[in-house]
DNA sequence: CTAAATTTGTGCTTTATAACACTGTTGTCA
DNA sequence: TGACAACAGTGTTATAAAGCACAAATTTAG
């Protein structure tokens, strides 16, 4: 199985998204500097208030951004799927982590020198452009996100987690059920809120027949309801 | 005193902090094609939904960039001060403003058009690479405010607002008072809670002998006792 | 395959904070 | 100067959501 899924996983040119604005030098030194690691379930691979010393890009499996907050509550900033890059923001700001992954599923990453991250930024204009377009577009998501869970109503709040989830990870091949099966604990991290209103909050959309449950599959039944309460609050 | 305040004005090459990263012919470029907007107090400077057409930079004044959030509860993002840019977040996500900025108090601004500061930001590497590391400080600060306001409680989260007024905008001359005076339900919008509680919330404050009131300026008694309460929420 | 641990689910209680309804104060401008 | 609006302050009530306790179901591990 071990041997399956090394062989399954893309190479980083096809998993970095950023690949084409690369000199046919710069992709060679890539090639040559990127490192694979696999990561169990639930393992961390980086830690808030560490020193960043890796660029990562998550290439297959799912991973989970959070902060540890008040008396042992955490919140789940963001939740990423193969693809996406992550841990770059504390190298460019020259700070240590402000967040901590975890892989939350069998995950692999690969990793590239801060160094290296860095010297392309600092010399192809394009690459770095790439970099403050996908900051731009994360920090007017973050504003957002701030206001969301500050001002709606724990409805309101799963609702719109739910829409997110959905939107990052997709559906199933029945067309309703959303590709990624949270515990509800880390469904209330996400929505700010505790557990128990997050399992009475679902109980609550089944009944009024927004969504269905089957343990951790979510099926969106009502979409247009559900839209309605993240947005009402 | 409109004619003082002109000759006051700093000129775009000393408030442009990253003035000296760029070419000389983008220096003459910037010179003559920015232009000067007056804003009086309580004024609107750009409106989130609108479509970004520049990149402003404050050169006098203090304004607020905030977010409307559910039935006419507004909150505010950040508060700058003179030499910080603003509005450019959405020309580079290409996404219409998701915030509005109003003058706090009579402020002048520097625009530059979108299309000159794409231009320059996709020519000049260093220019593009100091945005991205202001955007990097910004995102890390934001996603930490979104936890702030999650899950500490009032006094937590005004005790917060007032170190981070403090440290934006400093202290006047007797060393305590911080330099920015805002209204309670400013203060309030700034620490997600009602004015009531703002005001209420400030008062145990002075009479717990860690700030002290006279009408809107606030001074800092007893810092360690804020930080303390800031930080367990 | 059983025991322990974790996760899910539910009812009850408590509490933090919003909402409301006032009163007093200050500032503004016609 | 007097009227009106905006702001500051306070007590009371209402309520959303946390906290807690416990039972049932499910997963993990020895």
């Amino acid at each position: 199985m071990a041997k399956k899924h090394v062989s399954e996983l893309k190479p980083l040119e096809e998993i970095l998204t950023v690949w084409d604005v690369l000199t046919p030098d710069e992709r060679q030194f890539l090639r040559n500097s990127y490192t694979v690691h696999y990561f169990k379930k639930n393992e961390m691979i980086h830690c808030e208030g560490e020193q960043p010393t890796h660029m990562m890009i998550l290439a297959s499996g799912k991973v989970k951004v959070f902060k540890e907050g008040v008396g042992s509550r955490s919140q789940i900033i963001r939740m990423l799927k193969p693809g996406e890059h992550f841990g770059y923001r504390a190298i460019i700001a020259n700070e240590t982590y402000n967040t901590t992954v975890t892989a939350f599923e069998a995950s692999t990453v690969y990793m590239l020198k801060a160094a290296t991250f860095l010297s392309i930024l600092r010399h192809n204009n394009a690459f770095c452009y790439r970099f403050l377009e996908e900051m731009a577009t994360d920090l007017g998501a973050s504003d957002a996100r701030t206001v969301n869970l500050t001002q709606k109503h724990i409805r309101g709040r799963l609702a719109e987690a739910l829409l997110i989830l959905r939107k990052n990870y997709g559906l199933e091949e029945d067309g309703a059920t959303i590709s990624i099966y949270l515990s509800r604990e880390d469904l209330a991290n996400l929505s700010n809120m505790t557990t128990s209103n997050a399992i009475r909050t679902l109980s609550n959309f089944v009944n009024d027949h927004i969504i269905a449950m089957d343990g951790r599959k979510l099926k969106i039944i009502d979409e247009e309801q559900l839209i309605k309460i993240s947005k009402m609050g």
